[in-house]
DNA sequence: TGGTTATTGTTGGGGCACCCAATGAAACGG
DNA sequence: CCGTTTCATTGGGTGCCCCAACAATAACCA
């Protein structure tokens, strides 16, 4: 009797052949590139210290100005138990500041720091590149085509 | 002085405006967009009792035949680690069949069960709705455009 | 005006996917 | 025969996601 393996995949390749019905799946598709696309930006933005998320908020409060934790987990997708921990990070790196709201004292105003700016124009350089290599296999076109396809199934609603 | 959100955003509207750079990105737009699909598939297998993962290999079991553990990891992209604990679990529902290789002594021949093809079956169907409803913003030769860029991304080097 | 409802930041707990390192048993290869 | 590789397994760890509760505060409305 064979070896469980011998009668199925070609031994001469490395990667075996795999007909699964599950990898044509937009939803294990999907899953597959957004791990390949999170370790790359992930390992990019290591270089800086900073994180996907830290790097994403900051990208945010630099865009938004002075802007609630609140307003910055609705537009970005964070869990309000997620963005205290990265806006702490942020603050202690001293990237951001958070102010207490006069107007309605229950928000805190974050703002983007002179240091924060710095640091955001580096890991801004190395998300793009990061994305570029993720999409590397990719034409001009075919990115765009595909950000636009993305963006119609990510977030339905809006 | 105003709120930090009055200067931002369109109070009339749910979701604030957001012109954030990241969420133009592929590594963004993929993240959210595997998020949603992996909480429609999920929901969908529960009422099942199935996760994504433990359908995923009996999917590819039931495609593969009888199979070592560390091919189905390699088909699927799955950890080792992660796939010893799927296979116990699919072995204590008596969905697949976990059987000593006599060639190899080193592998399992996992083998689905008739329970296993029933059950997959259910789990299929449902997995193909939810699918279908992830990308029913998009028309089908438009849902085939995604698959094949996702393809081309997804797994670099095969 | 006053009482209810909603929002904000925070803390706590938990789940799932992903990744790496190490181990003993077994197979492989020169 | 001996070093290298593979396999299943155990262990530890990270990141993103989700829900529930809470006190302080604001907004709503009858």
């Amino acid at each position: 009797m064979d070896s469980v393996e011998s009668r199925y995949g070609d031994p001469m390749s490395d990667i075996p052949y795999a007909p699964s019905r599950i990898r044509a799946l937009p939803s294990w598709l999907l899953g597959r590139a957004a791990a390949r696309g999170h370790r790359l930006v992930a390992d990019a933005l290591a270089s800086e210290g900073m994180r996907m998320m830290h790097h994403a908020v900051l990208s945010a409060v630099a865009e938004l100005g002075p802007v609630s934790q609140a307003e910055l987990g609705r537009t970005l997708s964070i869990d309000p138990k997620d963005m205290v921990a990265i806006v702490n990070d942020l603050q202690k790196d001293e990237l951001v500041t958070r102010t207490p709201d006069p107007k309605d004292r229950r928000k805190n105003a974050i703002e983007i720091s002179a240091e924060g700016r710095r640091r955001l124009r580096r890991t801004q350089r190395l998300g793009d590149e990061a994305n570029a290599e993720l999409t590397a296999a990719l034409s001009a076109e075919e990115r765009e085509q595909l950000i636009a396809l993305l963006t119609r199934i990510a977030l339905p609603g809006e």
